[in-house]
DNA sequence: CACAGCTCCTGAATGC
DNA sequence: TGCATTCAGGAGCTGT
């Protein structure tokens, strides 16, 4: 599942390979691949340039010289792979970008957008203040400036909710999701179930900032890959599942005191926490 | 406005 | 062996 650090890991492999190119061409090749609230097919941006490759949360943008981006989100299976256009196509292939430039020439010319379980997308939009129009609702990610980490952690005490999917909801910190907030709570020692108005406010700071730690690590190690439905822009898994303390861990032993690691069903999630460390 | 529940989808794993 | 069912989950939408 591509989060936060995932997708840092493709954005910095496609800033790499693709900055200051221009797109030549563009195509879908499936009826979901380009989301319905795009303003303009995909064809619409060739002959623009790539200025940067941005990102917040878990949405990806590239930045043109026109005030249109194309934005991509992963969703669960979503990949970004630059490849030569020569190499033989992905069975999942949704969309594909021809770019020019002579940096890496015909190498690294085509950005393909490979999704097995369609949920991700990519789209043209227009900006609404600094990001484009479908990123405007989502919260800060906590790597970004204007993160405010106090503000944050009120907004968190004021709800009654748990605080596993309130940690999930994108509109009040995002780039986590189910990985990196079983990893986040562990490290807290904070139990998935607990209502957010009854953790003290050193828990609730505790807990970003075991976040922010988990997926830097994350990020220095590439990210993490369970399976084939992660990979960077090379087509290449990250290491950081061998680092993973409960996510995929039932019954193995809590790294920190030895109790078998368990797993619930909540909030149409699965949930992994020791129930010795996280009361 | 807050929040719970549902839906989209494919392929691997499991059940019988 | 073969067929059916279950499971994984990001985010947007609906209903209360």
């Amino acid at each position: 599942m591509p989060e936060l650090p995932e997708v840092e890991t493709v954005r910095a492999g496609l800033a790499k390979y693709v900055t200051g190119k221009r797109i030549l061409q563009a195509a879908d090749f499936h009826p979901r691949a380009v989301k319905p609230t795009s303003i303009a097919p995909l064809s619409s941006i060739v002959g623009s340039q790539i200025k940067s490759v941005n990102r917040r949360g878990k949405f990806l943008w590239l930045t043109l010289d026109r005030p249109h981006a194309i934005v991509a989100h992963l969703g669960m299976s979503g990949q970004l792979l630059v490849q030569s256009t020569e190499s033989k196509a992905h069975k999942h292939l949704r969309a594909s970008f021809l770019l020019s430039g002579s940096k890496f020439s015909r190498s690294q010319n085509e950005i393909r957008f490979v999704d097995q379980r369609t949920f991700g997308w990519v789209s043209i939009e227009e900006y609404l203040g600094d990001v484009p129009t479908s990123v405007a609702h989502i919260a800060f990610d906590p790597f970004e400036d204007n993160f405010d980490l106090a503000a944050v952690v009120k907004r968190i005490r004021s709800r009654k909710s748990a605080i596993k999917p309130t940690l999930l909801n994108q509109e009040i910190v995002s780039g986590i999701g189910n990985i990196y907030a079983d990893e986040s709570l562990w490290r807290a020692k904070i139990h998935p179930e607990v209502i957010c108005e009854d953790l003290s406010n050193a828990e609730v700071k505790r807990l970003i900032k075991c976040a922010i730690d988990v997926m830097s690590e994350a990020i220095s190690a590439g990210g993490t890959s369970f399976d084939e439905q992660y990979k960077n822009v090379n087509g290449e898994s990250g290491y950081f599942e061998r680092s993973l303390a409960v996510y995929g861990q039932e019954g193995e032993p809590c790294p920190r005191c030895g109790t078998a690691i368990a797993r619930i069903a909540f909030a149409n999630r699965s949930s992994h926490f020791c129930q010795r460390c996280q009361r």
